[in-house]
DNA sequence: CGAATTATCGACCAATTCATTCGAAGCCAT
DNA sequence: ATGGCTTCGAATGAATTGGTCGATAATTCG
């Protein structure tokens, strides 16, 4: 490869697909490696761990789709029906989740009712949270309600629930870090080294 | 649970959903267990083995399918165009895959390329491999091409390349008497006791 | 009731799978 | 051919997984 950030990438937008489609754990690192017609232990030249590429690919995806909705969010002149309609196309383009999300807008469900019957579904993908923390951060800014606090322990709650191995979750990291860590991707698009 | 029966078909169903996402290897009997909210040893009283509750699933899926096509087929009128689009229709709703069944309508595909194509990118989605196996059977009897040989072979070879331990692998069961039971359901809706 | 049959379960096992390591080796420019 | 960068196959130790077994509920039936 010519360089070794172009190859991260690579390794990114592939391995993403196969965490998206079979979440983390039932994703294996030979499956990775064979999608990159790669030898298995060539990739820890790049990467520190499974977990690592994992983390690696949340971010760059949060950081798409903040900035699409970011854009999205300026375009918005009535706020709410706007907005209601560009997270809805958003959402019905993550086929899997549409059901749910068509029903906390048809029935008005609680937000927290709404993440429970996400975690009880599909507790194994973890990129619907990430769409969920982006719409509820949308919504914030929306409607102007920007109460950092009550949104970290949305999400934490959220994640402390699903039993993946995230790397949020592993014991020696400081998870108030790592959430700030997503948290600025998400809404400052400040993306660390 | 009432009746065996009755107790095995709500496995097939709950089981179907679980394989028909993550496929024969990645699904795990304790997920079924889950699934059905009961302890894992207890789904043994039912069926031989995971192997078992898969060809439940597969064989119950293939009556199902079967039937709707075979429905389909008799309303035909201009075979070509009426049976073109309800295959085009059918496909559609399985998503993942319809990308695969446009591109050898309008790009005119050779059947073999097409398995070879849905072989490299979904070697664990067996069900797909049965709608192929319909479509190309539903194809035969639209175009009044009967050539049972040519079809068995196509079959033959397309489970022979899978690495999925499907149970018409094992060694010791012959291989000619799975594939018969098998095309039984499917074409003539003759289902095993 | 009580015995026999049916159904469920937790604990356990052997085999496999998996993430990760490591040393060797390929490749390429000097 | 030396040295740095990159790739790989084989090995490993830990975790997972399909399946077993004996105990124990639950249900049926005399």
């Amino acid at each position: 490869m010519i360089n070794k950030e172009e190859f991260r990438k690579k390794v990114i937008l592939s391995a993403g697909q196969i965490f998206s489609r079979y979440g983390f754990k039932k994703t294996t690192m030979d499956e990775i490696a064979k999608a990159l017609k790669m030898g298995k232990s060539s990739i820890y030249y790049y990467f520190e761990s499974k977990e690592d590429i994992f983390e690696a690919v949340v971010l760059y995806e949060a950081n798409i789709l903040r900035n699409e909705l970011t854009t999205a969010i300026k375009a918005v002149e009535s706020p709410i029906d706007k907005m209601r309609n560009y997270v809805f196309v958003r959402m019905k383009s993550f086929e899997k989740l549409s059901n749910y999300y068509n029903a906390i807008f048809d029935k008005n469900l609680d937000h927290f009712d709404f993440i429970e019957t996400i975690r009880e579904k599909y507790d194994r993908e973890e990129l619907a949270i990430l769409r969920l923390i982006i719409y509820h951060g949308a919504r914030k800014k929306v409607f102007n309600v920007v109460n950092s606090e009550y949104t970290a322990m949305a999400i934490q709650t959220t994640l402390k629930g699903l039993e993946v191995p995230l790397f949020w979750k592993r014991k020696e990291v400081n998870i108030e870090k790592r959430l700030d860590a997503i948290l600025n991707v998400l809404f400052f698009g400040i993306v660390r080294k």
